[in-house]
DNA sequence: CTGAAAGCGCTAACAT
DNA sequence: ATGTTAGCGCTTTCAG
């Protein structure tokens, strides 16, 4: 790379032309992807940017080509580990692609508003949202103005709208099957008031799993939220409640290692010993050795990759059909629901 | 608000003035805050934008304006929940502010070179670093063309880069303090490999402490990066070593817990009975029973705050000096460090 | 393959 | 206070 020209304003593809004596538009041939120029003119022209340092800008392509390539990240949560991980394999993902992430952060009880405004004003071609909040108002919004959608572990909401899920309904039946295999038959839950799409249903499908193999659920003790403050007020109903289940299901890890801290510290029950535990999320705090709890996986960088091809997908042809998408899940067997006694 | 009337393509200034029966000036003028307008003018243009679901093009804006208004944000390590929460403030307050953040992953070994030109291409008003990766070529790249520039938690580069830090030496030497108050005048030191500016200068701070305080260090025990696995391979090292100080201190809270595991469940060791151990950082985990982690915390709202600040006041007058500005940290005193035995 | 010219949507002098 | 005009930097027909 030669040494760069300091000029006092950023190069234009004009200022270009003039250094190489060819056209501006022998320039913008020359940044387009297939366009047609000889290799001589496409020589002359990489020189001159080269001493310039000339950019495209693609404010102005953007603003010619009707398409921005910005993509709306609409996240909430994001000091919780998966949510950070998927946010970094979505961003990662696109910008590999050569689309932008645009963060739009939101958290519970904000102006949805403001953020649908900004995606607006600015054109995105396409956003994803995995906030925690009911994004009704936001894929309202985008539906209204031919934004392509994808709603990451949300409700379907129809329309041209694409889901990408974990297989929530897998991972409820996979958390009953492997306290029955372990043994139990009666089972407390664990969870939260606060509404969420992914963890009503795996608790759906949990208590179904259940009716089906012949586990008692004895109750279903809550938290606020679905986080460790939340498991250790779980764990106080639970312990008030005076029951003696097998096992504890908590729908989701957070809340498990709040409720374990809990009825380990303050009621000092051995887990698995006096109960076993099971959960679902696998954060890696699930697999240190204080808690080495037995969960169930999903796996961010798929519903990250997934989510980016099904938007291009549908930016690429916007009538093409998305059907929901389920990304597998896993079971992560630890120590939490051994079935032999943890003094073995 | 009115029925918006569907259009085929998204409505113009043009679109918006002639329904009106204004000029496109006048249009513009009412989206633009202190402008001259008459209320009657005003009033018309609101009512045609409202029928049309008019936006003002913010591509379109920034190019005449020549300021985008965008804020490159580049990250690493997104699921460390201390990043998490500093990127969400980040974005929370730049949004608030009407600036938008664009964000940039990167991972150690990552193609920086692609995401600086990313910014260029998109002419962003600024951006903020808080990659753990050094940053010098980045940093570079934004002295070479003008980007009002904030680095968070790394070291200072000089010229107009502006830094953004928690008091890492106060951390460090409180941490020492809380351990000498605690009575241990021998102390093992965990530590990573991988290379870190804040942690250099805690463990800095740390060592010069204990020399005043009259602290014998033992050894220096290291895991390959500042993780749960990191803390892990740490702990292997001490026991290995034989070595039985009063207390460790380790340089982040990650990897006390890692430490903390170990020592525990393999050595079977007591803390605080056997050994007190101190960190820094305070993530959640640090207040959770298992751990109940005496640490010094550092405050990312505060850091973002003050990085957003900092950013903006550049961005406004990129010739006011900005020294480098240190955030207070707080002592965060928990049981790992209890003088009393905890059988107490 | 190349250049001239029109236009993307908006703002900012400059008149009036 | 309002309209007219000339750009912002780029792409894209359209001729040649």
């Amino acid at each position: 790379m030669s040494k760069i020209v300091k000029t006092g304003r950023t190069p234009t593809s004009e200022d270009v032309a003039r250094l190489a004596g060819v056209s501006r538009s022998a320039v913008s041939r020359t940044f387009t992807d297939g366009a047609s120029v000889s290799p001589k003119t496409r020589e002359k022209v990489m020189r001159a940017a080269d001493v310039l340092g000339y950019r495209v800008n693609f404010l102005a392509r953007s603003l010619s080509q009707q398409r921005t390539r910005l993509i709306g990240l609409v996240v909430s949560d994001m000091d919780h580990s998966l949510r950070g991980s998927l946010v970094d394999r979505l961003a990662r993902g696109l910008v590999a692609l050569d689309y932008r992430p645009f963060l739009l952060p939101t958290n519970p009880g904000d102006d949805v508003g403001h953020l649908i405004d900004m995606m607006l004003h600015y054109n995105v071609s396409g956003a994803i949202v995995t906030s925690d909040t009911p994004p009704s108002q936001i894929a309202d919004a985008c539906v209204a103005h031919d934004v392509p959608l994808v709603l990451v572990n949300k409700a379907e909401v129809g329309g041209k709208v694409i889901n990408v899920s974990m297989d929530s309904r897998k991972a409820g039946r996979m958390g009953a099957e492997v306290l029955y295999d372990a043994g139990c038959r009666s089972v407390a839950i664990a969870s939260q008031r606060r509404a969420s799409h992914t963890i009503g249903l795996r608790k759906k499908a949990f208590t179904a799993a259940c009716a089906d193999l012949g586990i008692e659920i004895v109750g279903d003790f809550q938290g606020a939220i679905q986080d460790y403050a939340g498991g250790v007020e779980a764990a106080e109903a639970f312990l008030a409640s005076g029951l003696a289940p097998d096992a504890a299901y908590c729908v989701n890890d957070y809340l498990a290692l709040g409720f374990l801290d809990h009825i380990r510290y303050t009621a000092h029950m051995d887990v698995p010993g006096d109960l076993k535990v099971a959960a679902c999320d696998d954060i890696a705090e699930a697999g240190w050795q204080s808690y080495d709890l037995t969960t169930v996986r999903q796996d961010p960088s798929a519903i990250a990759g997934a989510a980016i091809t099904a938007l291009i997908n549908r930016i690429d042809d916007p009538d093409l059909p998305v059907p929901p998408i389920f990304i597998d899940v896993a079971l992560v067997e630890r120590n939490s629901t051994r079935a032999a006694p943890s003094s073995l």
